[in-house]
DNA sequence: TTATCATATGCGAATATTTGAATATGATAA
DNA sequence: TTATCATATTCAAATATTCGCATATGATAA
């Protein structure tokens, strides 16, 4: 049994195991999308915003790059991410 | 926001965000398996397989079928579960 | 510098997950 | 029926997640 490898895997489907995180990954496939945007893409407050915006980058989902004020989340894996998605659409 | 789709996907991101359900999965990939089998490919107590088992049927991931004294749980789709192993595992 | 916009962090309460231990139930055979 | 193998459930403790609120930090402009 490859541990290591099903951790990574187990993490990686953690870090979308919650319904405001499937939908800011989903937005974020559209392209690169700054907190502010996010906050009023979903209606949830800010500081909850950045609480999944930082689990997801823990997780190595998405990373970020300032741009003036604003710090501008996307995808890291944006293929891989539409991939499994698209899979998951029958559900 | 499609919120119903994204609990559904992120219901099933959930199911597999447990090191021991990804390896579970993983074995019944490769067939059908009763609890025993699990049990020994995987070193974790019998009422702890059983419980792990149970929150996959709840998720709708597996499904099972008695076989004499035996409960043999299957992947309900094993092509969606396969795909989405597959391409995670370049993580 | 100060003001302001943008984002992050700390904290606590509520809730959920995970586990082992003990026990219960179900299926089969004798 | 009873014995036994196979699996499930219950419970409690430990840990993790989630959220809102308050506050802090960072970036820019004036």
């Amino acid at each position: 049994m490859n541990t290591l490898k099903n951790k990574k895997i187990s993490n990686f489907f953690n870090a979308l195991s919650h319904p405001v995180r499937v939908e800011i990954v989903t937005e974020l496939l559209k392209g690169t999308k700054c907190v502010s945007d996010i906050k009023e893409l979903i209606a949830i407050n800010q500081p909850n915003v950045s609480q999944h915006l930082s689990i997801l980058k823990a997780k190595n989902i998405v990373d970020w790059q300032q741009e003036g004020k604003r710090k501008c989340y996307f995808l890291k894996k944006p293929k891989l991410i539409k991939n499994i998605l698209n899979a998951l659409q029958k559900l």
